[in-house]
DNA sequence: GTTATAAGGTCAACAGCGTTGGCATAAGCC
DNA sequence: GGCTTATGCCAACGCTGTTGACCTTATAAC
């Protein structure tokens, strides 16, 4: 257990860093942010951190419990990011596809943070904020709200998920990138048709396929449900 | 980069260890599924694994190329486990769902490791056997290949997802998960209705709901969206 | 101003990690 | 029965997260 963590609000005596650096939460995980970026999801470390910012690496146990502790400060740096780069426009369609692209794509804009953060829950203020914004829109929609909890649910993890899934290939070093591209090449297009037919069959198809994201795909599925759903519901409700 | 890894297949002098166990791809791998369930995901280090086969951790590296090829070796397993499980009945709608609650469940039966693997694509012999087997059913069904291959990847990256994202809940601790689970109790339904209206309004809901997993529910809303497309495509309608 | 408090910085050390190179040995081919 | 080499073991390297002890200086109280 660590010592003990101010939090943010409460510091008052901000003394610099010998070399001058006057830290803070979010300087720090900004400073996490570009580390990962550059260095990669393993290059993350406490020491290069430090260094990077020109302190020693155990004043970061100052600000955060433990390198997961952090981990959870970054994914709710992201989730605001998110928020903060969507705009609402009254169309409940419109508005959950936006906010379910946002926040794949501020996830995916830093896939090396996204693989360590997307699969956590952090009860961070700015996640909290995402939450009541969905819950708002498909209420506002005109959901019960049993229904609107459970379409909530499905929203927020579905991006959460895609966002790991889809970040987890991205993240990928540039060589183990090519080794896995290549391997449609190598291991799937080979395939003979007489063990596998249906690969063989559509080896091209697929190779074209897989460059891309499947995330807007079910997002749009899922959106065609709650409309399913709202029609069903509310009898006079327009199309 | 290691040695030489031979391969399986090619492997004669089975020589044992100086405590006479006979090492072997499988049996290391099932060993490693053991110390996932019984230590948590950060527990399976080439030491421990060693010391529980009775080997010299370096020994590993003459079967695996490090530690992520043993975690991908690892996932082919939970793949093939999944396969098995399951079996085909001719109904489209029913075996795709079957298979997908398959392939979840046989992750999260190890959520520690499912956190290690969900989220690459292993190329290993067990994973394509799988997806010669959805694009199967889904070509089967009568869908064109553009719409199948669509399909076929919305859907194994759906379950991969889901798989990943639910075992990230299991495979906490179980003080980290209590603590998760209070999380509902003293942050989200404490917030005040004039902040967030929306998530005071749906506490209740909200907390029963989460201790589910959404996989069902989006997966019902895909397999929706398949069948719509196949309802198209019967009545003569093209894309 | 002066002084007391403790926040917030530094430093050194610990145990454990993945991984490698060198070496020993025995399994199986000729 | 000897030769080759796959496969085991050992020792070591540089790295990691984390902690406890210590120092220093910003702020609050007087």
């Amino acid at each position: 257990m660590a010592k003990r963590v101010v939090p943010e609000e409460a510091r008052r005596r901000r003394r610099p860093t010998r070399q001058g650096v006057v830290l803070s939460e979010t300087l720090i995980v900004r400073a996490a942010l570009r580390m990962l970026r550059e260095h990669g999801s393993a290059g993350l470390t406490a020491r290069r951190l430090g260094a990077a910012l020109g302190a020693d690496p155990s004043t970061l146990y100052r600000y955060f419990a433990g390198m997961d502790d952090l981990a959870r400060a970054i994914g709710d740096e992201l989730m605001g990011r998110a928020l903060d780069s969507w705009t609402a426009t009254g169309d409940w369609r419109a508005d959950l596809r936006a906010l379910g692209l946002a926040i794949h794509s501020s996830y995916l804009a830093h896939p090396q943070a996204a693989v360590l953060t997307a699969s956590r829950v952090s009860g961070r203020p700015r996640e909290i904020a995402v939450d009541e914004t969905i819950l708002g829109i498909l209420r506002g929609a005109g959901l019960p709200d049993p229904a609107a909890v459970r379409f909530y649910q499905a929203f927020i993890d579905l991006a959460l998920a895609f966002a790991a899934l889809d970040a987890g290939e991205l993240a990928l070093s540039e060589e183990a990138r090519t080794r896995d591209e290549e391997m449609w090449d190598t291991t799937y297009a080979r395939l003979p048709a007489t063990s596998h037919p249906n690969i063989a069959a559509t080896a091209r198809l697929l190779a074209a396929r897989m460059l891309h994201s499947a995330y807007p795909v079910v997002l749009d599925t899922l959106l065609d449900g709650i409309a399913a759903e709202l029609a069903a519901a509310g009898a006079g409700v327009t199309q």
